[in-house]
DNA sequence: TTCTAATTGAAAATGATTCTCATTACTAGT
DNA sequence: ACTAGTAATGAGAATCATTTTCAATTAGAA
């Protein structure tokens, strides 16, 4: 059904809303060095071969990544890079939105890319698949709750937690 | 504006959808021991004076309370609660979902008794101030949401951020 | 090239939460 | 009310993701 346009890994099928074949990028474009360097000056960030290997490990490697997974990616290439550079870096890549968090529940923390087009997550509790999806509606009444109480919104978690249809047939 | 039928707590004040006078207790009803203990039994409990005193306090006391918040109020009354006692009670209440755990950032849990009508938070995070609403055109996008992807929801997490009323004119 | 603040890695620290385990307290069944 | 069998408790240790420290290194402006 929603199969063919997927990339999972045992315990984290992402569904993305918009089709792709691509199997190990996040984004369909690739980014060349040039690119990774841009998006670090950006941060006003001194550009670093770390950072250059952490940036390029996140946009190659498969979506909601934790630190420690991308620690141990980014260790596989150049062992020249700690762990702390790789939470430090993570934060402040998340301060600026260039990556997103995602808290679900208890779990540490895992990273994404922010996407252009903004979207939330559906997770299954029992086997831990992540949809994700993009809803107008949702974001608009969003606003007018902001509005409504005088708010100026930066940012929002929407995460919905069930059971995928695979787990609701497994019992 | 909305300061009429709030309560607030320095960094935390919380606005209710429903107008309320009442400045100490969250729900409006009060609980007496017998209510108390057939709460901790219907979650197949046993009835201790440790979560008696837990359960009440929480029930008196402001909402979003973290567990150790809780465990120096309860501390007060009776020393003779561990907090590994307010921890456990706590998760074990959040599972049987009597309380609804909040996840804001990083920040330590928060914890408030899981309310009949539900309810999502928008957080200031430039003071903390926490206002609560609730939006059906919201819930229901998320049951299509649902629906569309052949999930069975369980529950949700909604959290709006940005810069409440008065943090926009500070600044 | 030089200078200086930013960055780094290793290790220690932190801090919320969970676990261990010996002791105590419920409560179903008498 | 008594008791056995099990659940619950508290103190402190353990966990574990994340952050901080700090001395050494490096990026990049001048
Ligand atoms: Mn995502
Ligand atoms: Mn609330
Ligand atoms: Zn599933
Ligand atoms: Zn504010």
């Amino acid at each position: 059904m929603f199969e063919h346009n997927s990339r999972h890994n045992n315990n984290d099928e992402t569904v993305l809303p918009i089709p792709s074949n691509n199997e190990t990028s996040y984004f369909d474009e690739s980014w060349t060095e040039d690119d990774l360097k841009q998006i670090i000056r950006k941060m006003n960030l001194k550009v670093t071969p770390q950072r250059i290997l952490i940036l390029q490990t996140l946009h190659e490697g498969r979506v909601h990544i934790t630190a420690q997974e991308l620690y141990e990616k980014v260790q596989k290439i150049n062992s020249d890079v700690g762990f702390a550079t790789v939470y430090r870096f993570l934060k402040g890549m998340a301060e600026s939105r260039v990556v997103t968090e995602l808290r679900m529940g208890s779990m540490p923390t895992r990273y994404e890319l922010t996407p252009k087009k903004h979207h939330d997550h559906m997770t299954c509790t029992a086997c831990g698949k992540i949809v994700e999806f993009q809803n107008k509606n949702i974001e608009d009444h969003q606003e007018k709750v902001a509005k409504q109480y005088g708010f100026k919104l930066t940012h929002h978690v929407l995460e919905l937690y069930g059971i995928c249809t695979s787990c609701q047939m497994k019992k």
